[in-house]
Order: C-alpha cells, then sequence, then structure tokens
DNA sequence: GTCTATATTTAGATAGAC
DNA sequence: GTCTATCTAAATATAGAC
C-alpha cells in the first residue's frame, strides 16, 4: 500500500491527464474495450508519452483503481453524529451512505472491480479493503458508541450488524442505478428508500 | 420477449453448443476479452459456422444473456412454505436466496450484465425483468401472505419490504463472492449469514 | 451447412527524430 | 520527454470449396 502511495505521490501534469482519461474511459467502457489509442487521444498525449508513464495497459488500469480505492480512503467524513435524536441520526448516516454508494464515480469503480477482478485479483483485493472494510469499519463504531450510549440494543455484534446496516441500501433503487437503468434518481426516490430503511433498522436495532 | 423465446426455442445441436460456449466465456472473462476465434474453439465448430448462427458477436451475446434470464424466471421454485412456525419459514426463505444469489451461475451473470449495461441497454432491462423484479415479486407474495395470517406485522408496504429482505443478503459474504475473493464459502459462512438476517429481519418485521 | 483460408481493421507496443 | 510513424499480432468478419 505504500508503494501504491509513492505511485501516486509521485505526480506530473501529463501523469495527472493520463490517469484522469483513464478513469473516464475505463469506468465508462470496461477494461477491455479501451484502446491506448483513445487514451492517449483524450489525454492529448502521443502514445508513446503514455508508455513513458506506464509500462503497459495492465499498470495503467491498476494505477486508475489503486487512485479511486485511496479516493475512498480519504472520504473520511466520517458522519459520527450521536447528538440528534437516534431516529434522526440514523437517518442522517442512513442518508450519507446511501448518497454515496450511487454516486456515478463508486458506482463505475465498483461495476469496473466487479467485471475485472477475475484477472486482477490484487486490485479486487485493494478495492475491498478500501472500500467495503473500510465503511463497514465506521458504521460499526457508529453501532458501538450507539449502544455504549444505550440506543441502540447491546444484544448483537457491531460487526455483525454494519454490513446489514449498509446491505440495506442496496435496494431496488440501487440495482436500477448500477444497471444503469435509472441515470439520476429523483430526490423523492432516495429520500424515500432513506426512510424505509431507517424505519426498518430501527425496529431492528433500536431499544 | 416473445421473440427471444422463439430464438431460444429455435434448437440445434450446433446451437447449443455455440450458446454454451458463449456462456462459459463471456461469464467468465467478460464481452471484449472473448474472441470469436476462441468461441468457436471451445464449440466445436468453425467461426463460418458460428456466423451462420448469429450474425455476429453483439447478437451472440444477448442470445446467450437472453437465455440466462429465460433460465432464472424458469427458477420458479418458490418458497411458498408457511406451514413451519415464522422463524423456521423464515430462515428457509432467506436461506434459498442467499444460495442462489451466491450460486456461481448467477454471480457471473449479474456481474457480465452489470459491466455491459452500459453498452446493451435493452439486456439490462430484461435481466432486470427477468431477475430481480421476478424475484421481489415472489418474495412480496410470500410477504403479503405472513401479513394476512397474522405472523409479519400488517403496518408495511410488501413491495417496501421485499427489497429489504433480498437485500439484508448483500453482505460482506456476498461482497466477497461477487468480487472473486472467495471462490466457495463455507456452510458455516453461508448458515452464519442466513440466521444473522433472519434475526434482524424477525426482530423487524414479526408482530 | 460446414469447413479452410483469407481479407481487413484495429489492437498493444516501439523505433527514431527532435 | 515528447512526438510521428510504424511493427507485429490478433481481432471481427467473409469468400469460396466441399
Amino acid at each position: 500500500m505504500s508503494a501504491q502511495a509513492d505511485i501516486i505521490a509521485t505526480e506530473s501534469p501529463k501523469r495527472r491527464q493520463i490517469l484522469d482519461a483513464a478513469g473516464q474511459l475505463f469506468l465508462k467502457d470496461g477494461y477491455a474495450a479501451v484502446s491506448m489509442d483513445a487514451l492517449a487521444r483524450l489525454a492529448g498525449v502521443s502514445k508513446a508519452t503514455l508508455y513513458a508513464y506506464f509500462p503497459g495497459k495492465d499498470a495503467l488500469f491498476g494505477a486508475m483503481v489503486a487512485e479511486r480505492c485511496a479516493g475512498m480512503l480519504a472520504q473520511d467524513r466520517l458522519i459520527s453524529d450521536h447528538d440528534a435524536p437516534l431516529a434522526e441520526a440514523m437517518r442522517r448516516l442512513i442518508d450519507f451512505w446511501l448518497r454515496f454508494l450511487i454516486s456515478p464515480d463508486v458506482v463505475s469503480t465498483y461495476r469496473t472491480v466487479l467485471a475485472e477482478g477475475a484477472r486482477f485479483p490484487d486490485l479486487a483485493r485493494a478495492f475491498f479493503e478500501a472500500g467495503p472494510v473500510m465503511g463497514l469499519g465506521w458504521v460499526g463504531e457508529w453501532i458501538a458508541e450507539e449502544q455504549r450510549r444505550g440506543r441502540l440494543r447491546p444484544d448483537f455484534d457491531p460487526r455483525v450488524a454494519a454490513p446489514q446496516f449498509i446491505a440495506l441500501l442496496r435496494g431496488e433503487l440501487y440495482i436500477k442505478i448500477a444497471l444503469g437503468l435509472v441515470a439520476e434518481p429523483s430526490e423523492e426516490a432516495v429520500a424515500a428508500e432513506v426512510d424505509a430503511a431507517t424505519d426498518t433498522l430501527l425496529r431492528a436495532f433500536a431499544v
């Protein structure tokens, strides 16, 4: 991971352009469907320059995804809101995570890693650690804190409940968005999903 | 859909071989990474024969996925078990759906459709109708029946709860499998996931 | 209907000038 | 470091013999 960080830290304008182009194209069309020509064109550099920065297509794809993973790790704007009433605090937590999960960048990254995970196992692992594991840890901490405050039932393991919190968000709306059937969901649809999930979680986990 | 059914119904040995090969390769490697040469080789036919049955790669891919969708529709071994005690009946329902969702074929199909959904929108729509919509309908009926029997709370809409039932199964285990980090989960892991989901659902929805 | 052999395009990757 | 021009391999698709 430190090696990846080093790679990411090594910045230069051309490198930035290339990685941005890679993000746009790979996340939209998938790995195999994107040509190095198209990447060079969108990045505004020649193919030779592209190969000067990255040994090949694999490495460029890997660097792009690694950067997205690091970006997720940096998303530490953790909802650690415990002052509002439980229902409201939980609603905010759910709202934050649903909007995060359905944001175009996150959906695209998830879709791409899922599609190429079999051929890039290291990448799938890195994504898993930087995304789900990290997010579930945060939610688990939030739950544990609420248990300590006596607002959530004490008789369950936060590490079991956290995945359920997040999983509940992957309902019909999420699948539609992931499949590309819905480009941008209406505010009402998102709010309805948040409300439904919050209600169910409160009934299942509140004291 | 009737047109698709006709296409699928038109059977012949070579056609079967080709579709089987397409299933194996496309679901494993994705659309773009599979060559018509590889397909012809695995199917045991020449490339010309392949093009005699399908106008091109797109059509072959579409036919393969359409067939999988039809297969999901045929999976009507619906759990309509309401005689056992509620906890046990629900456990069986959850168990059936989790094992279905993490079965290799279903995971591969989901992954592939997700990856290519942007470039094959009709396909994504067909998958959505044949898979999620159909499954959620069945679960919704099960819930409604339990409400009528007075074993589940009457104060929620089955169409809202059904996606939550299924969503709860998409926890950490599911993501690991989808990403290819776990090939075959242990029986204990599956059972633990089923138990956890059942407990939560009972607390949230049982009277 | 099915095959072998091939046409044509495009992919990833590089050589050499500046 | 960066570009233009090019190499080589592999892709989709097809022609023509049987």
